[in-house]
DNA sequence: GTTAACGGTGCAACCGGTTGTACAATCGCA
DNA sequence: TGCGATTGTACAACCGGTTGCACCGTTAAC
């Protein structure tokens, strides 16, 4: 009681319907000027007749391209993604690759097993580029990557890498971001800070802290770090924490827009108003950052853009082009909780 | 200064190299019986020595298959990976077919462009089997899919879908979950129940609201009925919330481990004992159910065995065999928190 | 000594497209 | 009318593997 599997139709069967060699049928499709209007009108009625769809195979044999290009994730998913940062950065990619006629794959090679499956197809060529989104780990697979010669876009700033020449970068720079909330908190005055950060092996998360420090120096004490996960529920639970401490502060960093949400929840419960009495500045400039009351002040990671530039530098270095380094910049957005 | 792009070996040169045909080194490099050990040992040899791989694209054309098995993501990654377990689930697929020379990898198709590209991609045939983690939406890929013929594995029980005679199915059965869970609680003698779910759009979150509202009936109040994220911030807020309603209730069911961690957390500071004063249960024994204090009792969800499971049953569709439906169990898990 | 059986290998076709080149038909122009 | 230029099409090779079948040289059996 299976569904009958239609075999599916190949350029032959077009052409004959069509009354013209494979030659010409192919080329009708793929719009080649030395076709007549006629004989591709001709050629495009008989596909589309028996639904013909040429086969990838056969056409990435042919053109040596799979129109394939796998998004490596190096480090377990639900790590990954529970920066909701990503999604929007993948989101970059798949809208740019939607112009285009290439996938976008995501590839998870956190286990050994799967970094040798990942490995074995990189070898058999079985994608056309490769965009890493998490290069400060699995770099063996990095190693084979540059062997091959696939096309590769790292994303991520990796200090004194070898692979510079080899591969290209895309960045946003989270120093700069943080210098920019610092920046903020001082010029509004601000001289005890608390930051309420992510996860404390994320290096996005060291680099922002150290842009906070180059500001702040000893506003921004050891003892007022917090490093937690990224949602709302977590900056409200870190904001417990602090609040029980009893210590003095006008000021708190946050390491994403929904930490900043679940802090003023908490400062709000706590009876404390913002910005009246503590600022909050957040990060991402997520959706949810104008909505919050009062409206957040954040500072704007590019993630989509940074996405589109990947996906586009890894479709300039398929065809060809010489390995680049691409620094996105960050930016404050003035809103009401400073 | 790019790295020269080496051109990779072919079989030819495998070929030319250990002194006999292409077909022979294939066969030998396939372990083909008809060939003698001494000659494949010498095949093996020249294979190794220029560091040939077959190309996928060659083999694929060749063999038919692309040995590459999508995961179709039809909601967005963010709100997928929220829920932690699916990670879980992935692994469970990666695992199983890492032990074969498939290679899955995860296709996002939320938004329309991104459906028509995968589509597209569907139709050119550049997967040999599809396993579809949220089949309630984006059906019309459903509908091209099974146009096709190509072997598509539905994670998620579909009532009444029309599909069940084409696809396979697997699922873990929430409401039995739900129940149990429930059941636990009754069998303790509580009777005014509070439960903290996920998201209130998650298919299984109604499910296992069902399965509690079985056993409980008016037990479990609307009322008592929250919806919030999954992790175990979220859960601290939720209770806070509940508490300052102050409203009697003596059990606590929770849509995952995490929730009741966070749940556990806000109950001891609001001076309650777990489980003198109230009982929690969880969801999913994910690994940190163990670590709670005190140990948490909780409902497991097979997920790993489940991505076993479709992965498993998309492989044998692959060679051909029938559609099948395979239901999960849930198994209770008693710890200290009852 | 001839032949059948058999193990081992190579030739050539095939998978399904794309593309260089040859060729036929049409046209313009002298 | 004859020529080259131009246009449209088909033939055939190619991408890089796999595989049906023919063929070769042994050895064993008669």
């Amino acid at each position: 009681m299976t569904q009958p599997v239609r075999t599916a139709p190949t350029l032959a069967e077009v052409a004959a319907a069509a009354g013209v060699s494979r030659s010409t049928a192919s080329r009708a499709l793929n719009d080649s000027p030395r076709i007549s209007e006629e004989t591709k009108k001709r050629v495009r009625a008989a596909a589309k007749e028996v639904n013909f769809v040429p086969n990838a195979r056969g056409r990435a044999l042919a053109v040596g391209r799979t129109e394939i290009i796998a998004v490596l994730v190096t480090e377990p998913l639900s790590e990954l993604f529970s920066d909701p940062t990503y999604s929007e950065f993948l989101s970059g990619i798949t809208e740019e690759l939607s112009e285009s006629s290439y996938l976008p794959v995501i590839l998870q090679a956190s286990s050994t097993h799967e970094r040798n499956r990942a490995r074995e197809h990189f070898e058999r060529r079985s994608f056309d580029a490769v965009i890493d989104v998490s290069p400060y780990k699995g770099s063996e697979l990095l190693e084979v990557l540059r062997e091959l010669g696939v096309p590769t876009v790292l994303c991520g700033q990796l200090e004194g890498h070898p692979y510079r020449d080899v591969f290209s970068t895309v960045y946003s720079d989270d120093e700069e971001g943080g210098h920019f909330a610092a920046l903020a908190m001082k010029d509004r005055g601000r001289k005890d800070i608390v930051a309420v950060l992510g996860p404390q092996d994320n290096p996005a998360v060291a680099d922002r802290l150290r842009g906070y420090r180059a500001v702040l120096g000893e506003d921004l004490p050891d003892a007022n770090v917090i490093y937690t996960g990224w949602n709302s529920g977590d900056g409200y639970q870190a904001m417990h924490q602090i609040l029980a401490r009893e210590i003095a502060f006008d000021g708190v960093l946050c390491g994403s827009d929904r930490i900043a949400a679940g802090v003023i929840t908490a400062l709000n419960e706590a009876g404390l108003s913002v910005p009246a009495d503590v600022s909050v500045v957040g990060f991402d400039d997520h959706e949810i950052a104008a909505r919050c009351v009062p409206a957040l002040t954040t500072v704007r990671q590019p993630l989509r853009e940074e996405g589109h530039m990947a996906a586009n530098i890894a479709l300039d270095m398929i065809k060809g082009a010489e390995p680049t380094t691409s620094v996105m910049h960050m930016q404050l957005i003035q809103r009401d909780s400073l």
